[in-house]
DNA sequence: TGAGTAAAAATGTGATCACAATTTTGTGAT
DNA sequence: ATCACAAAATTGTGATCACATTTTTACTCA
């Protein structure tokens, strides 16, 4: 059935009431989200279809709606894959990461009442736990639950879509920075932003932030790191 | 057949060659660009397909992706239409447009060689003559290019899609800027721009574009024209 | 005349089929 | 063994159909 490497899917939890299509949509996201589909490989509509025991019409809304977040790519061939990373564009999505959410930090900064607060502050403490427990997975799911609560504050924010799909494209690599969190010191950049935010404190939360995304990234600067990245 | 008013869309040319998803995509995108479509009116896909003489099937395919790219919105009726604008969504639109392009423009900005220069200066012109025509609709798509033509001058950017979406979401609503053209004096920010690349000056060419994206959108200043947008 | 409600029409979702184009496989010659 | 090329299988695109849900229309009653 597959001429390359199969690929295992978490199935993501099927809630009724709701689409095929977003179930099939909401798995792939996922998949992509944690590297289970290896950049490069060829996705066909009747391969997931099967592999997801549904028909081909959800899978093909679901492929074209990731193509146009930027978690998939469309070839000339009309074939779709995960898009293969370059150090170059790795570096572009880490420093328009940078631009697009400290701006997007300062914006909501005003919104982030204390009830907000205090739930990021629980959300930096399951950080803590995950991190105590040597559970990358999770630590990276709550550390981007801690970004898109702040951003989402804003109740006229329009950058959380955009930002999700830097999420995307750079997901797939992100476990790589998972895998290295206890190997490198890591300074608590989310302290320093709740206390920009409890300071209301625009410059200090957009410098937490800025700083946040870049040692979450710095793995790529480590060039046995970076080999495997681009592989 | 329309409980609402009629749409009238500017059919797109028709290349062989293409898909007809491809084409029903092309067409949509057009015609929420130029505000074809009124905010707020449920689009169907049998009234779009009969309405561009298609199948159903290119229009869900089209009508996803555009969704997915801000263009549309998908209601919990699961009814989709171009999403209304609020002043404040406005203003969150500018100022993401704003950070974005502004980072974009500086990190093309070192790529940008004589030829790409050249052909700024080229679009420049033609827009002066579309302004001399008082030609709106060719003013928004030229200045558009110039903008584009800069960000991906950078070979390795990954930012123009999300601009593109912004420029998707705030499309419709940009007809009100066209019509304002002649009415208050702009300042020539291309020709900034220009001078800014020729000295290979980066903040005065993050000012100069941010300097052009608030002129664009001042019209939004006046009582009488924020009205009309928000209607 | 206006509001509530039941019948009727229209709609999105999803399944299945046909077909042209692409990819893969199989075969033979060098 | 390696390559070229034709046959076979696979794939994306698009059309059509069925059905549950939603929306609209029509009608009744106050």
């Amino acid at each position: 059935m597959d001429k390359h490497s199969p690929i295992s899917i978490t199935l993501a939890q099927r809630d009724e009431a709701v689409t095929i299509t977003r179930w099939v949509y909401d798995t792939l996201h996922n998949a992509v989200l944690l590297g289970q589909i290896p950049p490069g490989r060829a996705l066909t509509i009747r391969e997931l279809a099967s592999l997801l025991i549904v028909s081909p019409m959800p899978v093909r809304e679901a492929l074209r709606q990731l193509s146009a977040e930027g978690a998939l790519e469309i070839q000339g061939n009309r074939r779709v894959m995960v898009p293969k990373m370059t150090a170059m564009k790795f570096n572009e999505l880490v420093e328009a990461r940078i631009a697009i959410e400290s701006h997007a930090a300062v914006r909501a900064l005003p919104y982030i009442n204390a009830t907000i607060y205090q739930q990021l502050q629980a959300i930096d403490e399951q950080i803590d736990e995950a991190e105590a427990n040597s559970d990358p997975e999770n630590v990276t799911r709550l550390n981007q639950a801690f970004h898109r609560t702040i951003y989402t504050a804003h109740p006229h924010q329009v950058t959380q879509p955009l930002i999700e799909s830097l999420w995307l494209q750079l997901g797939p690599f992100m476990r790589l920075s998972a895998e290295s969190l206890d190997e490198y010191y890591q300074i608590d950049r989310h302290h320093e932003a709740l206390t920009a935010i409890e300071k209301q404190d625009p410059l200090a939360l957009q410098m937490a932030i800025a700083a946040d995304i870049r040692d979450g990234c710095a793995f790529a600067k480590i060039p046995s790191k970076l080999q495997k990245l681009l592989n």
